[in-house]
RNA sequence: CGGGGCGUAGCGUAGCCCGGUCAUCGCGCCUGGUUUGGGACCAGGAGGUCGCAAGUUCGAAUCUUGCCGCCCCGACCA
């Protein structure tokens, strides 16, 4: 049992800020909002960035960069976006400090103020959608498949540790076409790129769904999205997918002459996943005694320790041990043989498991004159002997056994945790006793939407894709509905 | 911005009510040695403007006032 960290039944929120904290993710940092990636989260940051950014090149797209400043102008052209975005923005005032004259330090030059103030993006469709004005003219220049991976901020008031920071790392899509139906297609395939993602490296099962219209990104048409559900039964939005239909397009008067040489406004996506993502991971899987990690995200995958009695033993695990670790890197996996002596086994047993490792194997002069080695699993705990000469083929088996439990262990419970409600009390007992999503009657009203949020602090995460058309009432109003949707809980 | 905590060594803390050899303890760190199959042990050692500022007092970590910062819960959101 682990010594420091807050068990999820005592305290879920220090739970997890103790596993991002001591499991060495992330520090809180000198600026209010803001954290440090430390080396080991921006790692697993690293394996979902490169496998997302994989997918999203062999989906055509090209990956670009554009500033992190806004003119204050841009953002306003389009006016729900600016309304959505405009309480949250840090703004680039000055260019310039100075001494200041009485003696107090160093102060903003009052002589240095901008002209017209510059925002940090909060999110990059306008300065893109600026851009794309002299980049299109015509339907040959479409699609323009666009990703960026960058840093955004948003003056969030209250924030957490990977799950909604200041400023955040994320990638952001951004596409043009020239057809309403291209770039519906574009945003499903998108959402279903990060719906595969989640579920088949961070083995975190996802909904997709739509937005309602009050839950929908600022500026888009339809909002589509991938809700998945953490061990405490709330949700989490894990990635967006927007269809902008013309709206930026016509905000920054971007226009394309089609075959027929007919002029219109060009079709827009944008698409997010971000650094909550890490947050996601580590509440989906993880337990008391610290990190879960997926094999396929997992920075180490398997860690290697020696246990021996003397120098002369130590020497041989060393040879040992190097090799074992290069056995299993030539068989593909991600290797450390930790022969640091500093500390002993026990701790760094410990310690592996609050990191996450997926398998650890024990080498001991036990092990070798008996042909075999201790492998264990992080998110089972479960101890085998395993014959040295099967050794890379099992642990390589296993990780994808791993990945596989850990994906089907966390779908059960997601499952579990989705329960219909016929009538309001049900529903508010639902909540407040087992949690997860509510599927219910809605009536389709921004109105009964908000009393429900009012009332039980539940927000409609989505209407899933593919959602059976079913006459009913709805839960709170009575009025009529065609089909049930998500409640929940969320981050 | 409202509510609740908190600020003492790198980390976690005791002391504060009742001012006076009180700066406590644990972890970590350094040196040496013994250890190593589930968070080792012994011996020695280093490390502090008690968040900042003013005030009360012979004397302040402790009392008063002001300020700053952080965390948690809520409103806002990926």
């Amino acid at each position: 049992m682990s010594k420091e960290i807050t068990s999820r039944a005592t305290d879920y929120a220090q739970w997890y800020n103790d596993l991002v904290l001591k499991g060495g993710l992330a520090d809180y940092s000198a600026v209010r909002g803001c954290m440090i990636i430390k080396p080991y989260g921006f790692a697993l940051w690293e394996k979902m960035r490169d496998a997302l950014d994989e997918m999203f090149k062999e989906t055509g797209h090209e990956n670009a960069y554009f500033p992190l400043f806004i003119p204050k102008s841009f953002l306003s052209r389009e006016a729900a976006h600016v309304e959505g975005f405009a309480k949250e923005c840090a703004v680039v005032t000055h260019y310039r400090l100075k001494n200041d004259p009485d003696g107090n330090g160093i102060i903003v030059d009052p002589e240095a103020k901008l002209d017209e103030e510059l925002i940090v993006r909060p999110t990059s469709e306008t300065i893109i959608w600026n851009t794309y004005k002299t980049w299109i003219q015509s339907y040959r220049d479409l699609p323009l498949l666009i990703n960026q991976w960058a840093n955004v901020v948003r003056w969030e008031m209250r924030t957490r540790l990977f799950l909604r920071t200041t400023e955040f790392l994320w990638q952001e899509g951004h596409t043009a076409h020239a057809s309403s139906e291209e770039a519906m297609a574009e945003t499903l395939t998108m959402l279903n790129v990060y719906a595969d993602f989640a579920e088949n490296y961070m083995a975190v099962p996802v909904i997709r769904g739509v937005k309602s219209p009050s839950e929908r990104f600022a500026g888009a048409i339809d909002t589509y999205c991938i809700e998945a559900l953490m061990q405490d039964g709330k949700a989490l939005q894990a990635g967006t997918s927007h269809f902008l239909g013309q709206n930026f397009a016509k905000a920054f008067d971007v226009k394309f002459s089609d075959r027929e040489n007919k002029l219109d406004y060009v079709w827009a996506t944008s698409w997010g996943v971000s650094t909550r993502l890490v947050g996601a991971l580590v509440m989906a899987h993880s337990d008391d005694d610290g990190l879960i990690l997926p094999p396929k995200i997992a920075p180490v995958q398997v860690v290697i320790i020696p246990i021996y009695k003397g120098t002369e033993q130590k020497e041989m695990l060393d040879g040992k041990g190097k090799e074992l670790a290069l056995q299993l890197k030539n068989a593909g996996m991600r290797v450390k043989f930790d022969n640091n002596d500093n500390n002993r086994p026990g701790w760094k047993f410990a310690q592996y498991e609050l990191k996450g490792v997926p398998i650890r194997i024990a080498m001991g002069v036990r092990d070798l004159e008996n042909q075999t080695l201790e492998v264990a699993r992080r998110d089972t705990k479960e101890k085998i002997a395993i014959p040295l000469e099967d050794i890379s083929a099992r642990v390589n088996g296993l990780l994808k056994e791993i990945q596989d439990q850990m994906f089907q262990k966390a779908l059960d419970f997601r499952d579990n945790h989705i329960s219909r409600a016929d009538t309001w009390e049900e529903f508010e007992r639902l909540l407040d006793e087992k949690g997860g999503f509510i599927s219910a009657h809605w009536d389709g009203t921004a109105e009964s939407e908000e009393a429900i949020k009012e009332k039980t602090k539940a927000t409609l995460r989505c209407i899933p894709l593919n959602n059976p058309a079913e006459v009913g009432v709805c839960i709170l109003s009575g009025k009529p509905s065609t089909q049930r949707v998500l409640f929940a809980r969320a981050y």
